[in-house]
DNA sequence: CCCCTACATAGGCAATGCCTATGCTGCTAG
DNA sequence: CTAGCAGCATAGGCATTGCCTATGTAGGGG
């Protein structure tokens, strides 16, 4: 026996049937559907001959749907409220910055950041439900080409030109030293001043530590024999309350500095770290990112330079 | 904000999705859905265009569902699963005498013909599921037009235009007297011997009773004064048990008399009532009826005459 | 007995779904 | 660095279909 082909089956034909069972009426079912009777009456039509079984009993004053036709109708009823579903569904999926969005941030950032930012961005986009991921600037790469995060925050520069970024805000560098360091009492650091000092750098992978490395290459600052990998900026600190050395802060996680410790300015020009929005260049909706970018630059906490 | 037309959704664009969001390339989708690479993209892009929203993200290498339209796919395919079960509802329904139908029997046939007809039936059309209902003539054939049972067995004649018939057999009747009547002695009955008898009948309603006057008035009998008005044969049965009179009875309730009564055979010309199947004539499967019709004359009970 | 209501049929037109051919972009190998 | 290649998008054309209006037909009611 001949295999029913449901790729004949069309949706237009199963809300013919459903309102059909309904009304009991060819004509009356043709109007709630907007539709001239013959049009109905040949769905109906295909509809059996598709299925070859018939759906409804035509009597002479009255119509009634089969078994099978109720049957098919109730199944036909579910799938019209499966497409209202995914109606739903890509309605809230419209509008900008709304369902899930994953965010991968940096470790020397995120702690600084996240707990004024999580407020701001629930207050700006209610629909938004946000999911942080601390990750290392590689990792963060990694996991946003894989489609495992939809956006990052990281320091520029960035050499990947499948991303597209967008710059949020500048972050200066401090430089934390014991409170009772030489340098404690100093206004400001100038490069000159870090000669002879042993620099407390975080662990690989982390790009602070190649901000810094490069921050002492220009000021001269011989590093080649450094054997610290501080896996968090709040062990640097420490390190550095107990006088093992001096560190680099950037400027939000120098913000809430002060047990036995100081942190300074450098001079001008402040060696510093560019921060940006990052996301797939093949994203869908660059938009969002964009708005979200802006919302971040103007935001940008205290103690950073707005890009 | 322009609302989303749901009606510009097909069946087919939903199957592309699925498969897109399984194989993760265009061309590969295409290939599992039998189409050319254009043809799904462009239909891609137009459930795009309809929900107004991305569905997929394109890479260069390889493209990922987004959030949204890993959501919509995966509703696809409850959608696409609800469609095959259509089929499978429709292949069951399509194979002749399946599925439910409901079947009304006049109440003198009922408990005598049902536990034979039962066991033979489910032997015969194991995929049946038959629903028994015991109703008088005119109870059956209303909701018989009400669509509320399928089919029915009755006595003929019947004078609905709207209903179809197929004759089953022919029951003769018998007459039920006490085992101390002075007829019970006889080896048949003819009409003449009804004479002086007091006839016990059914209630009105009961299609047997109208038999049973018939064959009085051509027999000559008098029964402008019966006041008997029984609700079941058993009850006639006990009645004629306990000397009040006699009765008819059609040969399947006659066959397992014993006590305290004889049913005596009418001699020829044999009164009796014809029995048949009956539907509405609009009916979208006679053949499914022709088809019972056809089981119950091969499978007459004994003491029938087959039609 | 005729009419009226309701479903079926016929014919035509616009829209659409699918095709092949071609363009474009980003990866990769030499 | 360039050329080839792989894969999605675009263009144009053809067959199909979905819907329309007009008309046929059958059953029920006045």
């Amino acid at each position: 026996m001949a295999k029913i082909d449901l790729s004949a089956v069309s949706l237009t034909e199963l809300r013919y049937l459903v309102a059909l069972s309904e009304e009991h009426s060819f004509s009356k079912a043709a109007v709630s559907c907007g539709v001239s009777q013959p049009t109905l009456s040949e769905a109906i039509k295909k509809l059996e001959a598709t299925l070859k079984v018939p759906l409804v009993e035509r009597g002479a004053k009255q119509i009634e749907p089969t078994a099978v036709g109720a049957e098919v109708a109730a199944r036909a009823r579910a799938i019209l409220d499966g497409l209202a579903s995914i109606g739903e569904i890509a309605e809230r999926g419209a509008e900008p910055l709304s369902g899930t969005l994953s965010l991968g941030v940096i470790p020397s950032l995120s702690p600084y950041l996240l707990p004024w930012l999580l407020p701001a961005l629930r207050r700006r986009f209610p629909r938004l439900k946000l999911v942080f991921r601390e990750l290392k600037t590689q990792e963060l790469l990694g996991q946003l080409l894989a489609h495992e995060i939809d956006a990052g925050i990281l320091a520029l520069p960035l050499h990947d030109a499948s991303i597209a970024r967008s710059p949020i805000f500048e972050e200066p560098f401090y430089l934390l030293v014991g409170e009772s360091h030489v340098l404690a009492k100093k206004k400001s650091i100038k490069e000159a001043d870090l000669e002879g000092e042993r620099i407390l750098l975080l662990d690989e992978g982390h790009c602070l530590r190649d901000q810094a490395l490069e921050v002492c290459r220009r000021a001269g600052v011989d590093t080649t024999q450094d054997d610290f990998r501080a896996t968090s900026l709040e062990t640097l600190r420490h390190m550095v309350a107990a006088n093992m050395g001096v560190t680099f802060l950037p400027a939000l996680a120098a913000r809430g500095v002060k047990t036995k410790t100081v942190a300074l300015p450098f001079a001008h020009p402040q060696p510093s770290r560019k921060m940006a929005l990052c996301w797939r260049k093949s994203h869908p909706r660059p938009a969002d990112h964009l708005t979200l970018a802006q919302f971040l630059r103007e935001q940008a906490p205290e103690g950073v330079k707005r890009a």
